[in-house]
DNA sequence: GCGACAG
DNA sequence: ATCTTGTCGC
């Protein structure tokens, strides 16, 4: 990666420098494990991120990591990977196993320079990684049936850059885009593949409960 | 200038 | 994201 002065304005040049990297085709072996992160804010300061690997497709708990850090940068559209990209970096570099592929709970494509946290993280460790977002940065769509599984064309532009899928009945849709090395319907389906009866994909939502705190094991089996 | 805006 | 208990519904 780049080195960052900092600057917002740096930033989105870097971005736009690394978009043309991302590999929007399918590229990844026959997947045992799914892994999920995600990122916390604490009380004071610091933050938490979480890496939970589950295996596929019984979705059982293998292995987690919590990792915690400062960081300097605040939330600002479009520039999540600044702030959180490097916790999370940490939490994947303590798990035992190099993941086959990655669930990034946020954007990849589906962003203004086409480069969110899901393809930064995705080029970084240069793996299968998919974006899934909990509500929409950029693009039009139109309504998704009501059904597991369902999903419409998110766009802009003129230009497909995801889509808006149904992982749980009568709860909202996910924002899921290409991170990198998997192209849309790949992305779909193992993000559909991934859930477990819950809106969030199951790697994701255990990096969630760990990022906040929980302790995975007990949390599993309710 | 005004509205939108991942977590 | 975060502040936060109970409550409505499948």
């Amino acid at each position: 990666m780049p080195a960052w002065d900092g600057t917002p304005a740096h930033g989105r040049a870097i971005q736009k420098q690394l978009a043309p990297l991302v590999r929007r085709t399918a590229d990844l072996g026959p997947a045992s494990q799914v892994v999920g992160v995600d990122m916390a804010g604490l009380r004071r300061g610091p933050v938490r991120a979480a890496a939970v690997v589950v295996g596929l497709p019984g979705l059982d708990l293998v292995d987690w990591q919590v990792a915690e850090a400062q960081v300097s940068f605040p939330y600002v559209p479009g520039l999540l990977a600044f702030r959180e990209a490097p916790a999370v970096a940490a939490a994947l570099e303590k798990l035992s196993v190099a993941p086959g592929l990655l669930l990034v709970d946020g954007q990849g494509l589906a962003h203004p320079r086409r480069f969110g946290i899901a393809c930064y993280l995705g080029l970084m460790f240069d793996i299968p990684t998919i974006g899934c977002a909990k509500s929409r940065l950029i693009g039009e769509h139109g309504p998704v049936p009501d059904v597991l599984g369902a999903w419409t064309e998110l766009r802009d532009e003129g230009e497909v850059i995801g889509a808006v899928v149904r992982t749980r009945p009568g709860s909202a849709p996910l924002y899921v885009s290409i991170g990198h090395k998997v192209d849309v319907e790949t992305a779909i389906h193992w993000v559909v593949a991934a859930c477990r009866g819950h809106r969030l994909p199951e790697p994701l939502r255990l990096a969630h409960l760990a990022a906040g705190g929980q302790r995975l094991a007990l949390t599993m089996v309710p």
